[in-house]
DNA sequence: GAATAAAGCGGACCGCGGTCCGCTTGTACT
DNA sequence: AGTACAAGCGGACCGCGGTCCGCTTTATTC
């Protein structure tokens, strides 16, 4: 078995099929919402069966979550090696505000995708990009010293979770200042005080 | 209509079967657990027709709500009206911190009840218990003198949830200690920094 | 107790998520 | 090119949540 560039163990018509499953999702939630899609709508505008769906994404979350990850990809390229305050060179405080900011404000355009990636039983804790939110905001926690920051980073992401802010958002009438100042209070008392 | 004692405006023979699909619901929950109970399972045991339970419950999120409200009254009573710390008398920092230590060491008990209870999209959080939950801790946020002390409630609500803390517990080993430790320490930050 | 309206009831039915398994296709080796 | 085999594929199938609508029971009025 000889690997190629961009090959990561998928065999060509799986990468294939791949995309196109991605490309017919992306396609039926701009037209009709997240909340429309189907598997079997996926499988058939892609022109694969229902099974392939399940072969490549697991199941239905696991293709929103892959469609959350290509649109989110910017956010965490963003936050992990762009300008500060989000990326590298500000404090580690500042960066915990810009990321809390940034994260309430991508929920216009993105949450829609987020929230229905998640399923029942909130979101899933252990998916890669929630692992990665959530090193991110260890790393950060830790640099400024605050007590166990691994779980602290679980109660910050619990808050940041698309369903909740949504909600706020739109059923509550909360606007995203309100929300980042609450945001910067929590993180600004946690880094003032919760120090270990 | 005359009605009588214990009368919320449900016919008898309503009431007669919402009794015998809570007690059907609690039967196959402690024999199987819930993630095992189906709609159809507990109204043929309770001997009556799937219809009856959306009509009494609205979906299975609902019939598993009302049972994790049974289970829960105690705890209500608890917080509102018991002894302090958690109930009423002792200071509001204290309250809160009992009130999540008693909320973690629940779950051992009620979690996967709670955890069933919730659907897609994390918890139904304009569920009246959720909004009990949140009332409270408004409440004492406000004596506290937090800001926004509603979205507060929210931010720690957010933490409480059964989903997060069960999967800590039995995913990730952390001890009910851990998790109380951290709690204090997020909600003392906020008492001692996140004034007005 | 008869009439009547409303509330309740039940189970057939539907749509969707997810599985399964026999068939096909791509890949590596000769 | 030929062969062998793993990986991929597709769509029939299943179980469950949720809806719908014609029938039954209950409560009220006269």
């Amino acid at each position: 078995m000889i690997r190629v560039a961009g090959d990561d163990g998928e065999r060509t018509d799986a990468a294939r099929n791949r995309r196109l499953l991605l490309d017919a999702a992306a396609e039926i939630v701009a037209a009709c919402g997240p909340d429309k899609l189907t598997t079997d709508a996926v499988a058939r505008r892609a022109g694969v069966g229902k099974g392939t769906v399940y072969r490549r994404f697991g199941n239905r979350a696991g293709l929103l979550h892959a469609l959350a990850d290509e649109a989110g990809r910017s956010f965490q390229a963003a936050f992990m090696a762009g300008p500060p305050p989000l990326g590298p060179g500000a404090p580690p405080l500042d960066r915990l505000i810009a990321f809390g900011e940034a994260s309430i404000g991508r929920m216009r355009l993105d949450g829609q995708i987020l929230r229905a990636a998640e399923q029942r039983g909130g979101p899933d804790l252990e998916h890669p990009t929630q692992q990665l939110t959530r090193l991110h905001l260890s790393m950060l926690l830790r640099e400024i010293g605050v007590q166990d920051p691994e779980l602290a980073a679980y109660q910050l992401a619990a808050f940041l979770n698309a369903g909740l802010l949504l909600h706020l958002q739109e059923n509550r009438g909360m606007t995203n200042a309100r929300l980042t100042a609450s945001w910067s209070v929590l993180v600004t008392a946690l880094a003032t005080t919760g120090r270990r």
